[in-house]
DNA sequence: CGCGGCTTTGATGTTCATCAAGTAAAGTGG
DNA sequence: CCACTTTACTTGATGAACATCAAAGCCGCG
């Protein structure tokens, strides 16, 4: 973790129409004031269920998985969240300490704004509020209808929507490194270590994939979505 | 269904601390002019997933059950909610349309607020955004939770879960009749009708239960509280 | 170099869904 | 109000899907 210098202003980022398009240049100012631009290297912690909420957080650059800790290595992972995800979103108005943990999947660069800057801002742009209501709402449905995707669906169908996630979602690509463990993906889709690793295993048989480590080549992704669909 | 005679107005409404508590005079009364009350029978359905959201509803009295349609028969129960839930928070920032349908299972009232008359105070009242994005927070939160947490069980401590349930949250007694038939016990904790008369009469052989139809007693809630806990 | 974590495969048993079949209850039309 | 139909409830038998246990190879790291 390494606070970057910080040169870019939110006026000119990438992202700034995804939330703060609308928001007038006296807002904008003063989040930028209180923001700071932090680095988090693959496998650090950038926040930790218990610890107190100081930030909104937002995701510029990098991956993050989003997870419940449980007892022995068991964790619940909710989701993977890439730029453009509202990660920060979850919680963070109704609880003052974070009720799940997030933590680096890839080299990430995140935005912090501090969090009574953005509920100071909420609070005298309505239009803005309204715009948090959207993302915060539409973020949740996604989570919960994906949940429920998941758990409706047989291994096999899980492990298929997985790969078919990554490709479509993360890395729009039919070949890609998985940025998971073998028991991370157990712990996003519920399911054991083992069982991952089987059914991989079969797909790789079956043609349907090539493994090599974590390199994985979709070689027939119609028959992982026909795979996914029937469960 | 059948629009009630508004003769209460919000200001003295019982519930109006829960959300419109800090709301100034005049707010309150532009919302209590788009306020229709409205009475659904028991099995009568409040709203149905795809058609358009005009209201934002309310539930001032009875229980409902918020679920998605499945093929077959096969409905999957999200959530149950009684007064001081905020049932009608979830996606209606979101989308235009109904994400999921909510049906009454007892004779329920709701107060039903023009959606566009609700907007329109979010946007001038900050702090009121601030807590409905509280309020919706804590909603999802709870339903995510829920989920994780019934889905790691097995099928004897889902069951002991959602007796337990209606028990603490829902009823405040040992003794109470079931809302809703078995097919739908199985619906909101994923698992067949079947296994969920089985365990049932498990329960009722080992004098944990006894049940009477729809009226169950809970002989010994601190058994099922530990096979809740142990999964 | 050895230790711990990740990956892999096989064997085994448990949990659970599915199928079948029957009774009870509730709603429907004559 | 009664025959009729549908829906809810119940129990048992069976097999499939899955977790668990065990064991071994692999890799990175101190």
């Amino acid at each position: 973790m390494r606070e970057l210098p910080s040169l870019n202003h939110c006026s000119t980022c990438v992202y700034k129409n995804l939330l703060f398009g609308n928001l007038n240049t006296e807002d904008l100012n003063f989040l930028n004031e209180s923001k700071k631009e932090i680095e988090f290297k693959k496998g650090e912690i950038i926040s930790e269920e218990g610890t107190e909420i100081t930030s909104f957080l937002y995701l510029k650059q990098g991956l993050v998985k989003l997870y419940k800790k449980n007892p022995l290595h068991k964790d619940q992972i909710i989701s993977i969240a890439k730029p453009r995800d509202f990660v920060s979103l979850l919680s963070i108005f109704s609880e003052s300490t974070y009720k799940y943990s997030i933590s680096a999947l890839e080299d990430t660069i995140v935005c912090s704004v501090d969090i009574k800057a953005m509920k100071d801002v909420i609070s005298r742009d309505g239009k803005f509020a309204i715009e948090i209501l959207n993302k915060m709402s539409k973020m949740y449905d996604d989570i919960l209808e994906t949940r429920f995707e998941i758990n409706k669906k047989h291994l096999r169908g899980r492990i298929a929507y997985i790969l078919l996630y990554f490709s479509n979602h993360i890395y729009q690509s039919d070949e890609f490194d998985i940025p998971i463990s073998r028991r991370e993906i157990a712990e996003l889709i519920e399911m054991t270590t083992e069982n991952v690793i089987r059914i991989l295993s079969e797909f790789r048989k079956d043609s349907i994939i090539k493994i090599d480590g974590k390199k994985i080549y979709l070689l027939e992704p119609e028959r992982l979505e026909s795979i996914c669909k029937l469960g």
